[in-house]
DNA sequence: TTGGTCTCACGAAGAGTTTCGTATTTACTG
DNA sequence: CAGTAAATACGAAACTCTTCGTGAGACCAA
């Protein structure tokens, strides 16, 4: 009963390609391809090839509309982000997520409004779980 | 003039490899090997030549001491995570940090006591860059 | 010196990723 | 219905990653 190892993660291509159809909600291999860089040079098939395999991972979904497949995220990019903050605070910041903000805040070239920003964010989810 | 594009990250099992050079300081192949996981059964050969090439890439650097190699991170771990993490913000948050640490207060299962902690970084943070 | 043990260098197999070309299918237009 | 333009399916090539085996060199003990 071998299990195929669903590997959860999208590849460096794959990111490419669902961060244009986070902003567009959904797409076709066509609205995708004409999101990218100018300078990012890429056949139509090798998207639609992407986009095919994204599908069989289960990254997306597709609804055939006409003759063309309109692509849908499966996951939200918040959830998703949050998977990949999960997945790299076990596997570099010993699943610590405050040494993670520690060198985030240390060593990031952040503004004093950020931080302000966070700590705002912090006090109202700590005042949040008191009550 | 081709150049080779120099990969910058560490790959899964490179990052498994550096995790523990990090944690001894040095050490030789089997040093490595003896700190890994029970059930993680990776022949000699194997762990000997990740290293290798992670020497190729310089991630580490070899010095020979009586018949064997003792090998270095090239890089600090802070330094590592600091990298990890501009690389992270730019691809999956649109660049700002600000919102990397939204999603990790907003939707991890992250205790009262972290929350504060991360809350007391910011405080110092703040007040430092006052002065 | 001969054999055993440890180490290293190298090559190769198998898997996954990225890219594209070719062939097929689909839908529209006259 | 036939022709055309667009989209899809599939396979293959080039590349990287992960793992290991084989062979060669170094060192030590009998």
């Amino acid at each position: 009963m071998r299990q195929k190892k669903k590997s959860e993660f999208l590849t460096e291509v794959e990111l490419e390609f669902m961060t244009e159809l986070w902003a567009l909600g959904e797409g076709t291999v066509r609205d995708v391809l004409a999101r990218l860089a100018p300078d990012r040079d890429l056949a139509y098939t090798s998207a639609a090839t992407i986009l095919r395999i994204m599908e069989q991972k289960e990254f997306v979904t597709s609804e055939k509309r006409g003759k063309t497949f309109i692509y849908r995220p499966v996951l939200a990019k918040d959830a998703y982000q949050a998977k990949t903050l999960r997945d790299l605070s076990e596997k570099l910041f010993d699943g610590t997520p405050a040494s993670m903000v520690a060198r985030l805040v240390d060593d990031q070239g952040m503004t004093e409004d950020a931080l302000a920003e966070i700590r705002a964010l912090l006090d109202r989810r700590l005042t949040d779980n008191d009550s």
